[in-house]
DNA sequence: TTAAACTTTCAATAATTATTGAAAGTTTAT
DNA sequence: ATAAACTTTCAATAATTATTGAAAGTTTAA
């Protein structure tokens, strides 16, 4: 396999994995292609080389500043912004769990706890089941909201050590 | 709150999250009504609930016995399909981590062994960068595969025991 | 068989989400 | 001030995804 073709799959399976995920297609594609190059890019090389417009590469650019996976560069004597990304997985994978907790996890636990007062009969199945899956659903966000909570403080080596440790 | 106001709020939260992460919407919302009934369903009944056409309650009733999370039934001398969902968070959390492994993480994985074969120079940068991130996502994508085995094995009480060591 | 009761299919349509591109906005150099 | 270089905005449009509903299909009972 060539390298260009290579890169061409990486952009297109990370762009697909992105869309599955509720992650816009271009946004996923961009960081595929940043996450790759050596150096910085700018707008222009962007646009050409994933063939979108000035539009949605600016858009989606600030979208990807905003989850904290890119930042702008600015070369001396240059008018342009180039855009670099963070390469480290480990900080890849903690920024994207962090900003979807904030995003969803965090407002579901909200709703969670509103609904989880409800009053009603104990007798009546209907109170009875909802009370329980709801109770049930509202432990295992929790599990999830603490282990993220772990997860955005710990060292990768930290963490990864302790996963290892659960296969003994 | 009373019952009926909080129920809507589920279904919509559980629509909304579901949405969220790339899964449809109805599917999410049928699934939170299955696991708030004590008992359950027919078709009709969803479709009144969620005011949805027959069509569409079809189609999604099958997809969600496709994921493994709800089950038709049966009852004595009636012609009438009945559906519901398995209540358990954990077999829930279980079963959609092995759908979407199965569908999504697998073929992403197959994609990176692929690329990760590409030949190339060691003195060029393009190459060096392109090999050492994906690499490196490769590294972090079957240390999750290796994970979700682990989860997808595990009773819930040992699993969540070994989360909860994480935090000594 | 026939028909009633029920389920499935799928082309048409609606709803949602993503993308374009040109105009407006901003910054810098002269 | 002016203009060139560059970035941002957003209404219009395109692409994608979800939903409808009526027809076709299936099963059961008489």
């Amino acid at each position: 396999m060539e390298l260009t073709e290579a890169k061409q799959k990486f952009i297109e399976a990370w762009g697909k994995l992105g869309s599955e995920w509720g992650i816009n297609r271009t946004m996923a594609q961009i960081h595929a292609l940043l996450l790759i190059s050596p150096d910085a890019l700018t707008t222009e090389e962007i646009m050409e080389t994933l063939s979108i417009s000035r539009g949605n590469a600016n858009m989606t650019l600030r979208d990807l500043i905003g989850w904290g996976l890119i930042e702008k560069q600015h070369k001396a004597g240059e008018r342009k912004e180039y855009f670099y990304a963070d390469k480290d997985t480990w900080n890849i994978a903690r920024q994207v769990a962090k900003e979807r907790r904030k995003r969803e996890l965090d407002p579901v636990l909200k709703v969670l706890d509103e609904i989880s007062k409800v009053e009603g009969d104990p007798k009546d199945p209907e109170f009875a089941t909802f009370t329980k899956s709801v109770g049930d659903i509202n432990k295992l966000a929790r599990n999830v909201d603490k282990t993220l909570d772990t997860m955005l403080k710990a060292e990768e080596s930290w963490f990864w050590g302790s996963i290892f440790k659960m296969f003994k």
